[in-house]
DNA sequence: TTCTTGCTGGCAAACGATTGCCAGCCTACC
DNA sequence: GGTAGGCTGGCAATCGTTTGCCAGCAAGAA
């Protein structure tokens, strides 16, 4: 129970009978020091459980070897992907990783990141509720990397959910549909907009009338405004934002008895857990979160261990481009189509 | 791009006219320095953006405010709700939450642990692999909470699924069942041995024939091993280790043309997302982990804030049982069982 | 023998914030 | 007027590690 007092490298020193610096240098600079004298130390650092503190370090050195995962819900299971993600790469490189939960709220999540300025020595920033402007100002005090948004100069892996809602789509109408709904997102929604931009002319390339409705919240709940929503509208599919939407929207077609796909069609978005456990099984997009966060955090891991702090030289009007993958274009998901049981030839 | 550096207390000394100490005081000593100084000082580090080095805190003060909540799968739906759970509290404390994934593996557990010492101020260990006198151990270097666990002297929340377990066999019961299998989670797991313990007197009591299956993996591929063994035993109802394994096991009777709940009724464990969506709608034992997590971190928290650094004194045999919680009994949390479609009267 | 060169290890100054101690000053009381 | 005591703010040490600089020493070259 009791917390016992943690060696200092001056126990280890005087322990081997060196110096302090000594041996530091005997434990991280090889061959600096004697043979000998160095085996000494490790042996008597080993034996004493030994291990460097964490804080003297970051104090010196300015870096903490510790990244956040600044996500809107951690219980969201799109995200899900995204902490093994990074989770995973950035244990690799012997990184932390913390977790921020910014609870959906703009004011959290810029509280947050300026709280996490100096804790940490970078941030992977996913589905973030701020504004360009923000971010870019955050991005002045800490090494940043976007998930799902494009913000000139800083970072960032994009899911191209856009493109697999353009291949459902697609697939609806080899399946006959004419009159397709979509049910979309949150208006600050950056992802949203771009699958507007891309289905308009895919349903106009492809001889469909898209009825767009929304925006609804991308939560279960949302489900029975948009069924009944995309029930009037007459269609023979409706496309959900998310899977979790298209879980209520299956929910409630459920309740009143339409029946699914005969009547009508659904898609998801993200194929997240569940999304083959519904009845109907869910026909979704799935995008390869797992993989976007190895991409997140190796994007921020080349800044951070490829020059310095992250930081571009201080003082000035050095060229900006030179260090590559900095001011490249973000980094573009592929997406593909998971077919299941919730899509069918219309009966009409 | 450019991340500039971070004004120090010295800037703000030195923009403000006064000693690095009087500022340092004028902004966590409140009445030690004159109104006025303290005005000013806190005006200076207002406009330049002073955020103190947590790292020089944490090296004067032997405190990070951060603790670490451990576990061996960030993507089981579980611990979902003890990922928010915890991070709720710890945030309404200032705290950071840090989260490790030991990848089920009991290495890395360990190695974790070793590395947290001095990253982290204390732990929530969830589902740990490790053994009681390895945690006993850890714990002797860092502040640990465990859950659903028992060891004696570390602080402890206990999520009774025993008792829900007890639950659904009494439901179970009530409808008319008399044998049923019990398809069991790892050898290794604590919770498992003490459903067992439960259940057995429980089926005595009942007049109920219980069939013990398993050592399953309390994952949905050991659904359709865990489904052919009830078949086999001819039991009319099945309460699986967990959700993810009755997810499994409702795959493997859908897909073999078994009718749920006629032919078998299906429970499972835990309440995951999931569970409301699969059809038919599963029986389970809910548990309330978010609560529980936020349980564990008010523990965490009270030995913290408590006592110093969580140490008792170090040199020895002052009275252990003072500290009141520290000592105390686990916390049980009560669980219910919520009943779905997946249970009904049996049919033979 | 003397000078050079290379290897080894110690000294001490950082990093940024906190805090015990002390000095100066002002007020108030005798 | 003298002294005690309260208020304010500065000095300097401290936490644990890293690292530039230098000194001592030994070996080899001239």
């Amino acid at each position: 129970m009791a917390v016992r007092r943690q060696p200092t490298l001056r126990d280890i020193a005087a322990a081997a009978g060196v110096a302090v610096s000594t041996a530091s240098r005997a434990l991280t600079r090889p061959g600096r020091v004697n043979a000998d004298t160095a085996e000494r130390v490790m042996a008597v650092a080993k034996e004493l459980g030994y291990i460097p503190s964490a804080s003297a370090r970051a104090l010196l050195s300015g870096r903490t070897s510790t990244v956040a995962l600044v996500l809107p819900d951690v219980t969201n299971p799109v995200f899900f992907g995204l902490v093994r993600g990074t989770s995973a790469r950035l244990r690799e490189s012997g990184y932390v990783q913390v977790l921020a939960d910014t609870e959906e709220s703009v004011e959290v999540e810029a509280d947050t990141l300026r709280k996490l300025r100096g804790q940490v020595d970078g941030a992977v920033l996913a589905a973030s509720r701020l504004t360009d402007e923000q971010i870019a100002a955050a991005a002045a005090d800490l090494a940043l990397v976007v998930v799902n948004r494009t913000i000139p100069g800083i970072p960032g892996v994009l899911l191209d959910t856009a493109g697999g809602m353009v291949q459902a789509i697609e697939h609806l109408a080899a399946l006959g549909h004419t009159r397709i709904a979509y049910a979309g997102g949150p208006a600050t929604s950056w992802s949203d907009r771009r699958r507007r931009e891309a289905l308009v002319p895919a349903a106009e390339r492809l001889g469909i009338e898209l009825v767009v409705h929304g925006p609804y919240s991308p939560v279960r709940d949302s489900g029975p405004a948009a069924a009944d929503a995309a029930l009037a509208a007459g269609v023979t599919a409706v496309m959900a934002f998310n899977d979790l939407l298209a879980f209520g929207i299956l929910e409630r077609l459920d309740a009143v008895g339409v029946d699914v796909p005969g009547r009508i069609s659904v898609t998801g978005c993200d194929d997240i857990f569940g999304s083959d456990l519904v009845r109907p099984a869910l026909t979704t997009v799935r995008s390869p979160v797992e993989r976007a966060g190895r991409m997140a955090a190796d994007l921020l891991l080349a800044r951070l261990d490829g020059d310095g702090n992250g930081a571009d030289d201080a003082d000035g009007d050095a060229q900006d481009d030179a260090e590559g993958a900095v001011t490249a274009e973000p980094v573009l998901m592929p997406t593909d189509l998971v077919q299941r049981a919730s899509t069918g030839r219309p009966t009409a």
